[in-house]
DNA sequence: CACAATCTCTACTATGTCAATAGATATTAA
DNA sequence: TTAATATCTATTGACATAGTAGAGATTGTG
C-alpha cells in the first residue's frame, strides 16, 4: 500500500518548485532542489525528466537552466502526479478507474473485497485529486512559520 | 499504492474461510480454497502458514487436515491482515503509526505532503479497521444471491 | 570563441521483492 | 500400512527499486 522513493521525491521536488512558482519563466536549479530536500541528484535528474514527459514540468538547458512547473500549481493535483509516477491509485487494480486491469477471482463482479476496496479507492482518490501543488504550497509555507511545538498532528 | 498478489489471496482465502466458519472444530481443505478462488495451492500453502504465525488461523494435520480461522470472523479486521502480509497502511512510513519511520525530508513535522498523506491514511485505516471478516462473508452471500445485471457498483 | 554550468540520454548495477515451484518430511484417519 | 493432508526449507526467474556513471547537448557569460 505504499508510495515508493520515487513518488515520494517526485512530490517533495514539485512542492519546491511549486512554492518558487511565478509567472514569468524563471526556473530552479536540480541541485536547489536536491539540496533543500535531501534527494540524490543523479536519481532526481530522472524523476524530473519523467515528469517533464508528463508534462507536468518543462526545462531550460544551459547554464542558467532547470525546472519549473509547465501548469499553474492550482492545475496540478497529487493525483495526477502519483499516477504518473506509481500506476494506479486503488489498492488492486480490478477497482481501478485509470489501470482497470481483470483479476483472478472467480466473479468479479460479486467479489466482496472488490467492493470494499472500491470505498478505499475512493476515499484516496478523493484526497489525492481535491489536493493540488497550490494546497500543498500553501500549506507548506503556513508550517514553516509555526513554531515547533504546535504542530497540530501526531504520529 | 498497490495491495501485492498475496495480500489479495490472503484476504480472498480467509473470505472463504469464514463463509464456512462453524464454532466446532471442523476445517477446510487447503485445496477447496485453491480451487474456489483461483490461488495457485503450492502459494497458499505459504501463505496459510504465514497467516498461522499471526494467529489469525490454526490447522490440523493429516488425512482429514486443514486450516480454520482462529477466532470468530467479527474479531478479525482487514487492517489486521493486511499490516501482517504488507507492513503498513499508509502511504508513507513517516505516517504509520504501527510502523513508523523516520523520512529523509528536511524538517518533518513541518512537511506539507506528510499532512496530506496522514489524512489518506486515516481513510485508509477507517475503512479497514471497521471491516471483518464476518462483514466480508455476508456481503460474499449477499452478492451472490444477487441477480447478474444488479451489482451496484461499477468499475 | 571558449568554457563552465547546466540539462539529457542511455546504460549499468546491486539489491530486494514477488510469485511462485520443488522436494522432502511429519502427521493423522481409515 | 497407506493415502491424504499439512509443514518446512530452499530455490528460481522475472521484475522493480534506488540509485550510479559516463558521455553528450545546450546555453549564458567573459
Amino acid at each position: 500500500m505504499k508510495l515508493s522513493v520515487r513518488g515520494e521525491y517526485a512530490l517533495r521536488a514539485l512542492m519546491v518548485l511549486a512554492r518558487d512558482f511565478q509567472e514569468d519563466d524563471s526556473v530552479v536549479r536540480i541541485q536547489q532542489i536536491s539540496k533543500k530536500q535531501n534527494i540524490p541528484k543523479r536519481f532526481l535528474e530522472q524523476i524530473l525528466n519523467d515528469l517533464k514527459s508528463a508534462r507536468i514540468v518543462e526545462s531550460k538547458r544551459g547554464v542558467s537552466g532547470g525546472y519549473r512547473l509547465r501548469r499553474r500549481p492550482e492545475q496540478i493535483t497529487l493525483a495526477e502526479i502519483v499516477r504518473h509516477i506509481e500506476g494506479p491509485l486503488a489498492p488492486v487494480s480490478c477497482v481501478s478507474e485509470k489501470y482497470y486491469e481483470k483479476c483472478s477471482c472467480p466473479d468479479e463482479s460479486r467479489c466482496a473485497i472488490r467492493s470494499i476496496m472500491k470505498q478505499v479507492r475512493d476515499d484516496i482518490v478523493k484526497v489525492m485529486e481535491s489536493t493540488t501543488l497550490a494546497n500543498l504550497a500553501e500549506r507548506s509555507r503556513k508550517l514553516e512559520h509555526e513554531p515547533a511545538g504546535h504542530i497540530d498532528f501526531v504520529i
